[in-house]
DNA sequence: CACTCCCGCCAATTA
DNA sequence: TAATTGGCGGGAGTG
């Protein structure tokens, strides 16, 4: 950098300025020696070997920016085209002036051309718009500071807003990745899908005619500052909060620029004023909305939209409002994007695995949460709410209509958690709390000993390795597959092929039994989700939180002791874990969801739980996938998650419902697994159901059913001793989403290990028990088709077949769903189920989130107690 | 005077 | 501990 100044500082050494130089040449060249001498002489204006030197001279003199600007103009020569030819004499000039010049060259520097807009111009005109795919082109900060003589911390502005569009990467140290823009319109699509969830709703439900973007933000601002603000800050701020401030990263000009572009995709207008810009960018910690900060926001808005503006996406504007005119900006850039399914992916173009500390940043996510607490109280509450009405409008309704409508925001809320997902990556934290952090571990069960699952007699499960296929309960399903939108978050993840992202479930070899723990574990998870399902945390919370850290604890201890017998599997598993761990990441998402209301769309609640899954899902996808690819390919982890993907599902999300078991409060520590013997026909499987899981999980199709989704493990009878498989909570959602409805989870209830040892099979539903038939079918979905053999709600069906692929026995096995009893239909306990719904509904979310969180959070615990009362008693009950 | 926004201190992170 | 990143806000340039 010094070089570089000093060369412009003193004329004297113009070598040194490569601008200078390649001036000089043209200039030299054409004139060539002549000229030279002159120079010397130059600083008699007047003399000028040319009229037009003359003249150039005189240009340069009034306006020492000139100079610069010619050697910039190099850089950017196509932009600025009219002054070339000046550009020569002035280059000439610039010799001339070495001798004498040091006054102009000190004025030279205008602050414009200093501006960051211009010197991103500079930086851009260096790299490719649409870099070969083939060709990598890496950055070195202090090379290119050096070349375009500035210091570092200008680059990092650029950059930092660059990255924020995935025009380029962090690979290393002073190390970034050029994309072009290869990747922007998906960039700009995921932006837009997000910007939607969060500010989309204000927007449309209140305002929806109005194009008026800084209207909306005002008024916005105004009546719902809240809100809006929310959902971004879900990304970024829990974890600032909880990291402590976790770091400027969330907070950082990369957040700020991704919001602030989703303004402009969102508005209708296309314009967006900085004050109001700031405004709902200042979200945050509204609380203290000093001037200072506001001023200090505009500033970066600036920063930010300089950047922009040199990427043509952006131009400045006028706004002339009452109050008079205000500085905004235009969005000048693609305003519709071809769908890609690769959204997700937008990093594999790069290939670049991601940085470990990408998976960090989920780590620290979903450390930080606990940070966030206070803030997932708010957007729960709200979300919760919403989810209710939502799904009380749902239910009424005929699935059909409902599933649609719930699919297509399964498939915004996919997009949202990708788009959480890619902040997350972005994020790029430290891999460090990856452990810690997973959303569940997959633990062998012979392992554990410490494990709640140890209770199970390991007898129960052979632990007989076979390879058996691998075994996917489709989790994601609901949410992925189901509907045509939804390919395209499936696809994304599919993008990677690795993934495996949305897979609830994972089937593991009959050997071995893992468990899964979901949200259990950590509090990281919790808080994320909590915000998008807040809902059905709460409950989980309270319970969870003192288990789940157990679980996870636990768990890792494990995964680590290879007592386990599949080997092959556990790595995956825990790689799935690590991914999970994402999750939590998305959690951040659904308070958004939940906030932003998509209300409107059908089941606020269903949706949320939706969400979550797919969230966790979409994260774990591409996180995962990457890792996966990356690391391990594992065959059984991709297969399953493969088939998942592939499994077409026509899951859904369904919209709500969730329902809810609730986990059994009771024991918080004890197992949240539910053993569930092979009914008659399924003797080959035996389900565990997690005591935890929220019941917003079980979300069935929502419609009507009070059919609760529970996260179940299907574990094979012992006598077939084919799969053990144990769902975390997380899962549960997930297998919940998946029914159109029909299917019915089986509310997990928890039920002691004690009844797990026992052989007879053992059915927990939160309410009821359930019983093999499909007698939840009635009240549940009508549209199935009743499954000859098996008890299980279609959906479980589908999910069967789909794992059947995976393995045969799978197939073979008719699978036995417990549906808990639906309230509605002849609920066991109803008292307990519905309370349970609602509640759960909002706290099962808990499951995936962190109990900690939920214990914080709310005075929910109130609930949750009341929870755990109900789930006792179900659970008691349930037996019978 | 209002806008812009450069500059660089210095804290947070990372190596 | 040193280097890298990057938040932040004073205050200067511009119109």
């Amino acid at each position: 950098e010094n070089i570089y100044d000093r060369s412009r500082m003193a004329p004297k050494t113009p070598i040194k300025n490569e601008p200078i130089d390649l001036s000089k040449q043209k200039g030299c060249t054409p004139e060539g020696n002549p000229i030279t001498p002159v120079k010397i002489i130059d600083r008699p204006q007047p003399d000028p070997w040319t009229p037009t030197t003359n003249l150039k001279i005189l240009v340069s003199a009034a306006s020492p920016d000139m100079r610069d600007r010619e050697k910039k103009k190099e850089l950017f020569r196509p932009i600025e085209n009219s002054e070339q030819s000046d550009t020569p004499d002035l280059l000439q000039y610039d010799i001339v002036d070495d001798s004498t010049v040091d006054e102009f060259e000190k004025q030279r520097p205008s602050r414009k051309q200093k501006s960051l807009g211009l010197l991103c111009q500079k930086f851009l005109a260096r790299y490719p718009n649409y870099p070969l795919s083939t060709e990598k082109t890496t950055i070195s900060l202090d090379e290119v500071a050096s070349i375009l003589g500035v210091e570092r911390r200008r680059i990092y502005d650029i950059v930092n807003v660059l990255e924020s569009l995935q025009l380029v990467s962090r690979v290393a140290k002073n190390q970034y990745c050029w994309h072009g823009r290869h990747n922007l319109s998906q960039t700009l699509k995921m932006l837009q899908e997000a910007g939607e969830l969060q500010y989309g709703e204000l927007m449309t439900s209140q305002h929806k005619e109005q194009d008026l973007e800084y209207k909306f933000g005002e008024r916005k601002k105004e009546t719902i500052p809240d809100s809006q603000d929310r959902p971004l800050p879900d990304f970024s701020e829990p974890d600032c909060t909880s990291a402590s401030a976790n770091s400027r990263k969330d907070k950082s000009l990369r957040i700020m620029s991704q919001k602030f572009v989703m303004l402009f995709l969102v508005s209708k207008t296309k314009i967006v004023t900085l004050d109001i810009a700031a405004k709902i960018l200042i979200e945050e910690t509204q609380d203290t909305v000093d001037h200072s900060k506001f001023k200090t926001k505009v500033r970066r808005l600036y920063d930010i939209a300089n950047v922009l503006t040199s990427l043509g996406l952006i131009k400045k504007v006028h706004v002339t409002e009452e109050r008079g005119r205000k500085p905004a900006f235009k969005w000048i850039g693609p305003v519709e994007f071809p769908e890609k399914t690769d959204k997700l992916r937008e990093h594999s173009p790069t290939s670049d695995p991601l940085p470990e500390t990408q998976r960090g940043a989920c780590a620290q996510y979903q450390t930080s949460a606990t940070g966030k607490q206070r803030f997932t109280r708010r957007s729960s509450f709200s979300s919760a709410q919403i989810c209710e009405a939502t799904r009380r409008k749902v239910s009424s309704e005929p699935n059909s209509p409902h599933q649609e409508r719930q699919d297509e925001n399964c498939s915004k809320m996919i997009n949202l958690a990708a788009v959480c997902r890619q902040k997350i990556e972005e994020d790029t934290g430290s891999a460090k709390n990856s452990n810690i952090s997973l959303p569940f571990s997959l633990l062998p069960v012979p392992g554990d000993s410490d494990f709640c699952v140890n209770p199970l007699p390991q007898a129960v499960f052979p632990v007989v390795q076979a390879d058996v296929p691998n075994f996917s309960l489709p989790n994601g399903i609901s949410s992925q597959a189901s509907h045509p939108s939804m390919p395209a978050a499936s696809k994304a993840e599919n993008g990677k092929p690795t993934l495996v992202p949305n897979q609830p479930f994972l089937c593991f070899p009959s050997s071995s039994l893992f468990m899964l723990c979901g949200g259990l574990q950590e509090n990281n998870v919790s808080e994320p989700l909590p915000a998008a399902g807040d809902l059905a945390n709460r409950s989980a919370e309270a319970q969870a939180a003192a288990p789940p850290t157990a679980c996870q604890k636990r768990s890792s201890h494990k995964c680590s002791s290879p007592s386990a017998p599949a080997d092959d599997e556990e790595p995956a598993a825990k790689k799935q874990m690590l991914e999970q761990s994402d999750l939590p990441l998305s959690l951040v998402v659904p308070k958004k969801p939940s906030e932003s209301p998509k209300a409107e769309s059908s089941p606020g609640s269903g949706c949320s739980a939706a969400v979550h899954l797919e969230t966790n899902h979409l994260d774990l996808a591409s996180p995962a996938a990457r890792e996966v690819a990356n690391e391990s390919t594992k065959p059984s982890d991709c297969q399953e998650q493969e088939k998942q993907s592939q499994n077409k599902d026509p899951d859904e999300t369904p919209p709500g419902n969730e329902h809810i078991s609730k986990e059994n409060a009771n024991q918080p520590f004890q197992p949240q697994y539910l053993y569930v013997q092979p009914t008659a026909g399924l003797s080959s499987f035996n389900f565990l159901f997690s005591a935890n899981q929220a019941p917003g999980a079980i979300s069935l199709a929502a419609n009507k059913l009070p059919s609760l989704s529970v996260p179940c493990v299907m574990v094979p009878s012992a006598a077939l001793a084919s799969f053990p498989l144990v769902c975390s909570p997380s899962f549960t959602s997930a297998l919940s989403s998946v029914p159109d409805g029909s299917f019915s989870a089986a509310a997990s209830t928890s039920f002691s290990v004690s009844s797990l040892a026992s052989p007879t099979p053992v059915f927990i539903s939160t309410t009821a028990v359930v019983t093999p038939k499909v007698s939840p079918a009635p009240s549940v979905d009508p549209q199935q088709p009743a499954h000859p053999a098996l008890h299980l709600s279609p959906v479980l069906t589908r999910s069967c077949s789909a794992v059947k692929m995976d393995s045969p026995v799978c197939m073979g096995h008719p699978v036995t769903l417990l549906k808990l009893q639906q309230p509605s239909s002849a609920p066991l306990t109803p008292k307990s189920i519905r309370p349970a719904h609602h509640e759960a509904f909002f706290k099962t979310p808990g499951s995936l989130g962190d109990p900690v969180a939920w214990k914080k959070n709310e005075g929910n615990q109130t609930r949750n107690a009341s929870s755990v009362q109900r789930r006792l008693e179900i659970s008691s009950t349930s037996p019978d």
